[in-house]
DNA sequence: ATTAGATTTCAGAAAAATCTGAAAATAGAA
DNA sequence: TTCTATTTTCAGATTTTTCTGAAATCTAAT
């Protein structure tokens, strides 16, 4: 094998990077209860993420010690939000999967498939629920007349918040990267708050 | 009790009303699972919402069938997170409870707990990361490199979505009306996609 | 200070979500 | 086609979350 000007990892540093990686995983897995997916979803998801590279069902099971059941259904549910995609390595019979590199995508794969679950089922279930409700009439009580009204109101902030969404974070969508930025200088409020504390990033520019 | 001009419901009417109401209780409800929040918590909030009315713990418990330990508990998270409010009635022990009637403030809340409890923890466990991790220095290997690029990238992104966050929907902020608003004007992308199936508000005009 | 109505707490029960593992199905190589 | 490595499925086990209900605590009126 050639030895390429390549740096070779000490034991020690490379012992630190994996541990940074279990980090990452730990705390994105965290988070994946906290948007109602099952935690080791995302951890394969961050565990493709982090490490970069292309791994396959055994690999997974050995790094994240999880039955081979569940990093398949995971691994299906990561390909339906196209976060990350299958690859076929030549002479290889076993399936790799890789992740998404690009952050802003892989929010808006995020951002798309959470409106999808959550904000499209309700308007739905209201769009319903305004038909089945007594309708506004000449002589309609107070009650019924406020219950239309508020469902009016949720609808119409909900139905904004989705129109926002596929324009955004859409598939052909402007990317919500261009949102973030068009917000970020509009001239609005006081607060500029939230400065990352710090930036590891040096000369190393990419 | 002096009959204003009010028109009564009939019985038929106030039937339809409820089971109105009951569907969207149950629709934010089933939300609640997909947010991460308990069921009844959401069934709480969406009654004290569609409403409009101050009920006290047993009304509560009696609409939703649910005990009066978790009323009690749910009502606690809604204070917190300031979309009901306490009221007293004058010669009345009881505490009652009331939504914030806004549903642009209500998105508000809803948005500024969720970044909360989902983008802060992730940040700061990032910061935590990548400081544990090893640094860049002038002969790191390629996999350090690209574990802090990653890393910074994800802070990056998440960085920017809390800094809009707390510019829009922070206790001070300019209001997601106004973010929603700048967005939907903003000249980009071809999609115009999702206008409401209907709107039921019909000459009754605010 | 007493009392009774109202609220909170929390241990255990119930329900829901997630995970495992082995059997069944699938798909590439020969 | 046959063979076999690989993937999928899903019933039951496990774990996590949520809920109940009654005891403990609180509170405001007397």
């Amino acid at each position: 094998m050639a030895r390429k000007t390549k740096a070779q990892s000490s034991p020690a540093v490379k012992a630190q990077l994996i541990e940074a990686q279990d980090r990452f995983i730990a705390s994105w897995g965290r988070m994946g209860s906290v948007w109602g997916i099952s935690r080791t979803m995302a951890e394969v998801h961050a565990l493709l993420y982090i490490t970069g590279k292309p791994m396959c069902t055994d690999e997974i099971m050995d790094r994240l010690s999880v039955s081979r059941g569940n990093v398949s259904m995971s691994v299906r549910s990561l390909l339906e939000w196209a976060v990350i995609e299958k690859v076929r390595l030549p002479g290889d019979r076993k399936e790799y999967f890789q992740a998404e590199q690009d952050v802003w995508s892989m929010l808006r794969a995020i951002a798309r498939e959470r409106i999808k679950r959550e904000v499209d089922p309700l308007l739905d279930a209201l769009d319903e629920i305004g038909e089945l409700a007594p309708q506004i009439g000449s002589h309609s009580p107070e009650d019924v007349i406020e219950l239309q009204h508020r469902l009016d109101d949720v609808r119409e902030g909900f139905g904004l918040i989705t129109t926002l969404a596929h324009k955004f974070a859409g598939p052909r969508g402007a990317g919500l990267h261009t949102a973030a930025k068009l917000l970020a200088k509009a001239p609005v409020g006081r607060s500029t708050k939230h400065t990352s504390k710090r930036s590891t990033r040096k000369g190393t520019g990419r």
